[in-house]
DNA sequence: CTTCTTTATGTAAGCCTTTACATATCATGA
DNA sequence: TCATGATATGTAAAGGCTTACATAAAGAAG
C-alpha cells in the first residue's frame, strides 16, 4: 500500500479511501491512485483490513449437507451473489447436527465473518450466544416465522406441504403415506410433516405414526421406503416426499418393481430439482425459489451490516408444480 | 487474547504458543492457559493470526460449478477434510471461465489463503502468475500430468475414456458418438474427447466431428442431443458421454421417445454420480473417487505448507463400471 | 559448586490497514 | 479582502496476533 501510495504521490490513507470508495477524493487523485494499484498489481490485504476495520468481507454460511442438489445451487447461487458484491463466501456444513454447527459458526467468527447464513431456525444455545456476543448477524433460511425475533428467509414448511395435501384430497385421495426426512434437529422436515397431519385433520383424515418413514435424503433409502409402503396390505394411494430425492426414490423404485405412478399411486416432491420434469413420470413437486432464496438472505444481511433496514422476516413464493405423478386415487 | 494471559497469568507470548500447539509449554502451563481460553470463551482473531503470521488457514477451492452432484460432493468432502484439520475453505466458481477464475483467484489472495486447489491444468497466465508471485501453492484436480510442472492429483482422461472405447468396440460396436462437455477451457472435456478418438483410432474407427455433440452438463440438452443422434439416418450403435449428466440426458430421453437401451444403443457415463445406479437402465459408467481426490489435493496442500514432500502428480484410480445401459451391439 | 546447555517464558517490534484528528486548500458571500 | 465552511489530504495510533531476541530457570557435566 505504500508502494501505491508513493507512486500516486500520496498517503496510504488516500489509498485506502480510494479502496474503500468512500470519503472525499478528487477524481483526479482517485484516478492516479488506481492506476497505481493497477500498474503495481496491489492487492489489498484482507487480514489488515479486516483487523483494522473489525469486519471482513466474508459470509459464513452452515448447509446441512452441500451434496444434495437443493443446497448446491443455492451455494452456487449464493456465491456469485456475494462475488459480485465483493464479498467472500466461506462455508461449512452441519451434517444437521448442531454441536457441528456450532463448531463452524465458532470457526467463521474466527474468521470474523460479517454475516452468517444458517438453514433452518432451530440452533444450539451456545450457537446463538456466540453469535450475539459477537453481535454478528444472522439470517435463518428455509423458514418462515415472522413471530421470531430471529431474521428469516423462507416459506412455511407446513403451509406448503398442506397445499399438497389438498390437492391430492381434492383428487379423491384417502389413505395417504409420507417418506420424510429425518426429523431430529431438522425444523423444515418436522413443518412439512405437521403441515401434512394438520391439513389432512382438516379432511378428516388422519396420518397414523407407521406411515411416516422418515429417511435420509437418500435415493436407495427412499426406494426402500417406497417399496415398504407399497407391498403392506393397504398401500396408500399417495405419498408425500420429504423432498425431491425422496420423490426420485419413489418413481425410481417404481419403475424397478413395475408399480404404476399415478395409477397405483401418487407421489408428490418438494423443492422442484431440475432432474424432477425430466423422470418418468416427471414428478409433481413443489417450486421453491432456492436461489432466491439465498440471495435474499445475503440481501438481508449487507442491509443489517451497513444500516439500512430490512423487513425481520421474508416470505418466499413456492407453488405447487403439478406433473405426471400424480393422479386421481384409484377406484377402490 | 491479553484477558487470557492475565487470567492464566503468563505472557501473550505464551498464550500465542499454546495456540499454536509449538515450541515448549509447560504442560501446566499449557493446562492454565487451556483452561483460561475456555472460561473466558477466548476466539483468536484469524485475521491478526494471519496478518501477524502471513499465512491463513484458509484454503480455496475453485469449482467450475458447484451445481453438479459431482463438484458437490467433492466439496462436501474437501470442506470436513479441511475442517478436521483446523482450515477453511473458501469457495469461488468459475464457470469454466478463465477470467473468472483469475478474478476468484485473485479474492483468495486478497484473503491470503494458504493454498488454492483448482480444476484441471488450463490456467490464463495471469492467473498462474499471481499465484506464483505470491508464492501461494496450488494444486490442480481432475488431471493427471507428471511430466508437467505443476502440482496435480486425478486421472488422465484421455486414458480413462480409452479404456471405455474398448470396452464398446469389444461389444462389437463400430458406429459412435458424443454427446460431450464443452471443450472450451475445459481439458478434461478435450482429453476425454481426444481419448475417445485415439481409441477408435486403434481399431480403425473413426468419430466425425458431426457425430462429437459440445453440450453444456445439463439434462435438457442432453436429452435434445441424443434425440438428435438417434434421429439421423445412421445413428450410432455406442454413444459416449461427457460425464453422468448428460448419460441421464441419454437415458431419460430414450425412456420418453421408446429408444431401447441397450438394445438400440449403448450409452457410457463418466462420473458414477449416485443417481446412475437407480436409473432404468442403470448407467454404465466410470467412477470416479472424487472425495479422494479433493482430500488428496488438501493433503498435497498441507504437505507443502508444512514443508513435508509428496509427489508432484498422484494418479487415482478410476474404473469402468458396467450396469445395464451397455450390451452387444445390434445386428446390421 | 561452577559453568554450560537446554528448556521455558517474557518483551516488544512488526504485520497492513483503517480512521480519528489535524491540517491544508478552495470557493463563497459579506 | 477576509472570515467561513466545505472539501481534500496527511499523520499517526490502533487493531490482535506472531516471533526474533532476551532472559530466567533448570539440568548436566566437570
Amino acid at each position: 500500500m505504500a508502494d501505491v501510495a508513493a507512486a500516486a504521490q500520496v498517503s496510504t490513507a488516500t489509498v485506502s479511501r480510494v479502496l474503500n470508495k468512500a470519503d472525499y477524493v478528487k477524481p483526479q487523485t482517485r484516478k492516479a491512485v488506481e492506476e497505481a494499484i493497477a500498474t503495481l498489481g496491489y492487492i489489498p490485504s484482507g487480514a489488515a483490513r479486516s483487523l483494522s476495520s473489525r469486519s471482513s468481507r466474508i459470509i459464513g454460511a452452515i448447509i446441512p449437507s452441500i451434496d444434495n442438489s437443493i443446497f448446491a445451487a443455492g451455494v452456487e447461487a449464493l456465491q456469485a451473489h456475494l462475488g459480485a458484491r465483493g464479498y467472500h463466501l466461506l462455508i461449512g456444513s452441519s451434517n444437521y447436527d448442531p454441536a457441528e454447527e456450532y463448531q463452524v459458526c465458532r470457526s467463521f467468527l474466527e474468521q470474523n465473518a460479517a454475516g452468517v447464513i444458517m438453514m433452518g431456525e432451530t440452533h444450539s444455545r451456545d450457537c446463538l450466544a456466540l453469535l450475539a456476543r459477537y453481535g454478528t448477524p444472522f439470517v435463518n433460511t428455509g423458514v418462515y416465522s415472522p413471530d421470531k425475533p430471529a431474521f428469516c428467509v423462507g416459506f412455511d414448511n407446513a403451509g406448503v406441504a398442506a397445499t399438497a395435501v389438498r390437492y391430492l384430497v381434492q383428487l379423491g385421495h384417502r389413505r395417504f403415506a409420507m417418506i420424510a426426512g429425518i426429523t431430529a434437529h431438522n425444523d423444515r422436515a418436522i413443518g412439512r410433516v405437521k403441515g401434512v397431519r394438520a391439513e389432512l385433520a382438516r379432511s378428516g383424515l388422519s396420518l397414523p405414526d407407521d406411515r411416516v418413514l422418515e429417511r435420509r435424503y437418500d435415493i436407495a433409502e427412499s426406494r426402500a421406503a417406497f417399496r415398504a409402503l407399497m407391498t403392506r396390505p393397504d398401500p396408500p394411494t399417495a405419498i408425500l416426499c420429504g423432498n425431491d430425492v425422496q420423490g426420485f426414490g419413489a418413481i425410481l423404485e417404481a419403475q424397478h418393481s413395475g408399480i404404476r405412478i399415478p395409477e397405483q399411486v401418487s407421489v408428490v416432491g418438494f423443492d422442484d430439482l431440475v432432474l424432477s420434469r425430466h423422470l418418468k413420470p416427471a414428478l409433481t413437486t413443489i417450486r421453491v425459489p432456492t436461489q432466491e432464496m439465498w440471495c435474499r438472505a445475503a440481501d438481508m444481511l449487507f442491509a443489517r451490516l451497513n444500516g439500512s433496514d430490512t423487513p425481520r422476516a421474508v416470505e418466499i413464493e413456492t407453488s405447487l408444480i403439478v406433473r405426471e405423478s400424480t393422479g386421481p386415487a384409484p377406484d377402490r
